[in-house]
DNA sequence: CCGCCGTTCCAG
DNA sequence: CTGGAACGGCGG
């Protein structure tokens, strides 16, 4: 009976019943209590009601990714200890003025991973699309919004890391571009042709680490636009900063995903939105998320070396799958 | 409302 | 201690 979708590590959000109320839209009966959690230390009770949530998951479908098992869902019920033993039932009364505590959810592998997969090609959600990722994921709109935002954040500050780390390296041979149409150049990257497009188009591409150069890919990214991003469609892949990914990566690891050309309109869980999506990196072990993503059953793909990279953009080049 | 951004502060 | 979810303030 262990769905697959395991919700996070407690409640949603713990001030205003902020909770995914959204009468109209919600597919699921969210179950996420949104009573005033604020004396919280009732780990159990979070428990309880995690499990609940996690039940009656819709259509968690496939985005199983078997990162952890249970390591996410695992009920660490971190026994709290200290008080909480003696009478300490507030009841409901004195909620005004509790010392504000936050609880820090830790959203489960697989939550993540829909987020991040779902970060890496739109960056921004409008509110209906929030709403129904966080209906999927069994989160709330809040939770789903902050996250972005943080992501967003996130993103840009590797940005900025990396282009004051890479400026001083490569400079020279290729062009520096960065993708600052929209906001403070979220997106860059490293062209020979000293072109400024509007969209990745076909470019020829030097890699960060090896000199390798590779071309005739189409590149295309999605516009970082505050809009409901203008689909370019789609060419084939979609290059994407790994900001997201998590501190196991290290800087210079490359994302890249292939995308159908369809209007993937749906909120990316359907059967078939989610296409072949290969990761290359560099400093992982390959195994390990060789394995990861093999058993979601995807075809992923990784490489862990610039001959494997080779490989990869022969793979996507030749469009082997027909 | 929203997003941005600095900050807070808990979980690991 | 760090990472990051959540917060609050500000501007649009």
């Amino acid at each position: 009976m262990s769905v697959d979708l395991p919700g996070p590590h407690s409640l949603p959000c713990y001030g205003e019943a902020e909770a995914p109320n959204f009468g109209d839209s919600s597919p699921l009966p969210e179950v996420h209590g949104p009573e005033e959690n604020y004396s919280c230390l009732q780990v159990s009770a979070t428990e309880l009601l995690r499990e609940e949530t996690a039940s009656p998951c819709p259509s968690s479908v496939d985005l199983s990714l078997q990162d952890s098992p249970d390591s996410s869902t695992s009920s660490k019920v971190k026994l709290p200890g200290p008080e909480s033993a003696e009478g300490t039932e507030k009841k409901g009364e004195d909620k005004a003025h509790v010392k504000r505590q936050k609880i820090r959810t830790v959203f489960s592998d697989t939550q993540l991973c829909a987020l991040r997969d779902r970060f890496q090609r739109q960056k921004y959600l409008s509110l209906q699309q929030m709403q129904e990722l966080s209906a999927i994921l069994n989160l709330s709109y809040k939770q789903v919004k902050t996250w972005f935002q943080n992501q967003r954040m996130k993103c840009k500050r590797w940005q900025k890391n990396q282009w004051t780390k890479t400026n001083s390296n490569v400079t020279q041979d290729s062009a520096f571009v960065e993708y600052s149409s929209f906001h403070s150049g979220y997106l860059q990257g490293f062209l020979n042709t000293s072109e400024s497009l509007p969209m990745w188009g076909s470019q020829t591409w030097t890699n960060t680490w090896s000199n390798q150069t590779w071309t005739n890919t189409t590149w295309s990214k999605q516009a970082w636009s505050n809009e409901t991003w203008t689909n370019p469609a789609w060419s084939n892949q979609a290059w994407t900063n790994p900001t997201w990914s998590n501190q196991a990566w290290t800087n210079q690891s490359w994302c890249s995903q292939a995308c159908n050309s369809q209007a993937w309109n749906t909120p990316f869980l359907g059967e078939d939105s989610l296409q072949p999506y290969m990761q290359c990196q560099q400093n992982l072990l390959a195994s390990d998320v060789e394995a990861s993503l093999e058993a979601a059953g995807e075809g992923h793909t990784y490489f862990s070396t610039p001959q494997g990279l080779e490989l990869f953009l022969n793979y996507s080049v030749n469009t082997p799958g027909e």
